[in-house]
DNA sequence: TTAACATATGAAAATTTATTCATATATTTA
DNA sequence: TAAATATATGAATAAATTTTCATATGTTAA
């Protein structure tokens, strides 16, 4: 595996009215996951396509950050239910479930790659 | 004009390896800025398409947020150059200007007009 | 059944961010 | 040029979030 590899998929557009309250919160609440550096680094561990399941002293190792800290991340992923957990034995398994985080991953990269 | 209307756009998605730290700080600060509710209000106002262009009076009515808030947050997506200002007499007008702010936006809408 | 390993968690500390308040600046109109 | 209108801004406050530290829990192996 050398660069990036690209695929398309289709995003919905929409041209709508002010949402009310209650979505303005849930989209709020979805897009502040994924706006910090800890779970970012964390989501691309995950995004890993040779291994989407990982165990957390996996994300520790490829994250660099503290084994609390990503416990209480991944926590945080799952209270939003940005992630599936699995335990076998002693070490517990986590993988990316919701194709709206890749997406919002995927924008923002883009975002991030362009020249200024 | 009575609903929702869609219209369909492509986004890559990507796989890709773990992106460096410059790369990650971008995308968070990306992310960020359109994870605040008030921001968020401001960038829908700013999303009708029969008017994309607002001075900060009708933000401000349209919001409900305070003109100060509007301001301080108006001039924060600024700096991240996610609008275009135009001066028109004592009128300020303010637009939307990057389209993955769009993007993004539009999946979060989307996750969070899903049921649960 | 104790030791070792893997992960989780509560509470405190550190940091960042949003919001308000008071006031300043810019533009037009009287 | 003074008053009125529209917007911006600095500093203080309030609120929310991230990170650490110490320790607890669950599982396996000795």
């Amino acid at each position: 595996m050398n660069d990036c590899s690209y695929n398309i998929i289709k995003v919905k557009v929409m041209a709508t009215r002010f949402p009310n309250e209650d979505i303005l919160f849930k989209m709020r609440d979805m897009l502040s996951i994924v706006s910090d550096i800890t779970r970012l680094k964390i989501m691309f561990t995950l995004l890993d396509e040779e291994k989407s399941e990982k165990c957390v002293g996996e994300i520790v190792d490829e994250t660099g950050a503290s084994q609390s800290l990503v416990s209480h991340q991944l926590k945080t992923l799952k209270d939003f239910d940005l992630v599936s957990v699995r335990r076998d034995g002693k070490k517990v398994y986590y993988a990316l479930k919701d194709d709206h985080v890749r997406q919002l991953i995927s924008v923002a990269l883009e975002h991030a790659m362009e020249e200024d």
